[in-house]
DNA sequence: ACAGCAGCAATAGTAATACTATTAACTTTG
DNA sequence: CAAAGTTAATAGTATTACTATTGCTGCTGT
């Protein structure tokens, strides 16, 4: 799997950037830099002319590639779930049991491939930490609609499915599965910064495997409980 | 209860602005109108200057309440979670059923009191719009640390601990409440966003009371469920 | 009554950020 | 090897965030 998923070529939506980040020298060091930069400081310190200082280019150079930072991370977390797709498929389609499954993926969302640290040149653990402080910002804004309608957050979305099919597999006649997916997802990543830096809205004992089986026990729990067809 | 919510005045932690916004005539046109701006048009698009052309003052006027428009809206959901907490309060001592206590919270949480619509010269249904959009970026960035140790979310915090309550109430044994109330609490008002913005994120019928019941069964069937106790 | 002093808001800035038009240099190709 | 195309740097502008200083207004004490 390291080796099927280290060669792999992850392709982001052309509209997202202005010239393909992948096709020079500069690009991959703006993506790679850009990883660094934004998981250590956040993207509202972020700038355009501290990345260029960073790898020695100027501002508008940075701006060929994409025509704002918000579009810079937009392509970053588009590369990250596309990537994680990836991971996910090749790390559950052996599993047999729908719930087994279920905790492997969930697994996989909250902390992601420790093998494969870089791919493609990016680190994907930072790439994970982006994730789950700045991609909230990617769709709290006033260009949702926008980017929904230009397929931004595919995805992402393609993840919830994958999420959905399993909670499917395991109680077939539920139908909120959407609803109960994002539940999880987004429930398990706001845990694991809450771990970090709000200790009062977690419980002390839910970190690393308990946290995945907290999630997974709400997931089945709500899938056997009486009305679930309606 | 509306006689008793509407004198109520709702304090907000003197670290979180220069000059109390109450103590004057132009702070209160700050507060009614960065509501309005912030529920149109998000903490992006929205800065001083343009609200102090709204009301007819300079930028710098501005300055000498918030050191910052992020500051402002710490201040604007401060109040909010608070005033929500008196709603909670207000809303279910009367209820003796947990289970009901707790799809009544819920309920307060998702749509907060339509029957309040103005308490303090302020908006309380485009501050629950504020709150659903902008409230993450409170403290999804680099200040969560000092800003906690500040005790800036103290309101919230109270919420999610009100919600634990009564899950305790429910099941006594059970040891993940804090977790469970930040899911439930999050997981309902994403929905809310979903629905507006992202409708593949959500199923169809997920609206109105629906989410309430759906996310109440989330949360009575994860307590009924086997290993609760540990 | 009015000199003095608080408190408040406006003027007039600066520094940093976001973004763009134009030019220069280098590569590729006919 | 000249024309065409690609790439990045120079040199801007507009907006945003933030601050130092000044001036006005009303209250206080003698």
């Amino acid at each position: 799997m390291k080796e099927l998923l280290s060669h792999l070529q992850i392709k982001v939506q052309q509209s997202v950037y202005l010239k393909d980040p992948e096709s020079s020298y500069l690009g991959k060091k703006i993506i790679s830099v850009g990883i660094n930069m934004l998981a250590q400081n956040g993207l509202e310190s972020f700038t355009f002319k501290k990345l260029a200082q960073e790898i020695d280019t100027t501002e508008s150079s940075v701006y060929r590639y994409f025509e704002s930072k918000q579009k810079l991370l937009l392509y970053l977390t588009s590369w990250y779930w596309t990537y994680l797709e990836y991971v996910l498929v090749f790390s559950t389609n052996s599993i047999t049991s729908p719930a087994d499954k279920l905790f492997s993926s969930l697994n996989i969302i909250a902390y992601g491939n420790k093998e494969l640290a870089i791919v493609n040149n990016k680190d994907t653990q930072k790439l994970h930490q982006i994730i789950i402080t700045e991609f909230p910002k990617v769709y709290l804004n006033q260009a949702v609609d926008n980017d929904y309608h230009a397929g931004f957050f595919e995805g992402y979305t393609r993840i919830v499915d994958r999420i959905s099919q399993i909670l499917l597999e395991i109680n077939p006649s539920f139908s909120h599965t959407k609803t109960l997916a994002t539940t999880l997802l987004e429930g398990i990543q706001k845990q694991l910064y809450y771990a970090e830096h709000l200790p009062c809205l977690t419980d002390k004992d839910i970190k690393n495997k308990n946290l995945i089986t907290f999630y997974t026990q709400i997931a089945t729990a709500t899938l056997n409980s009486s009305n679930n067809g309606k």
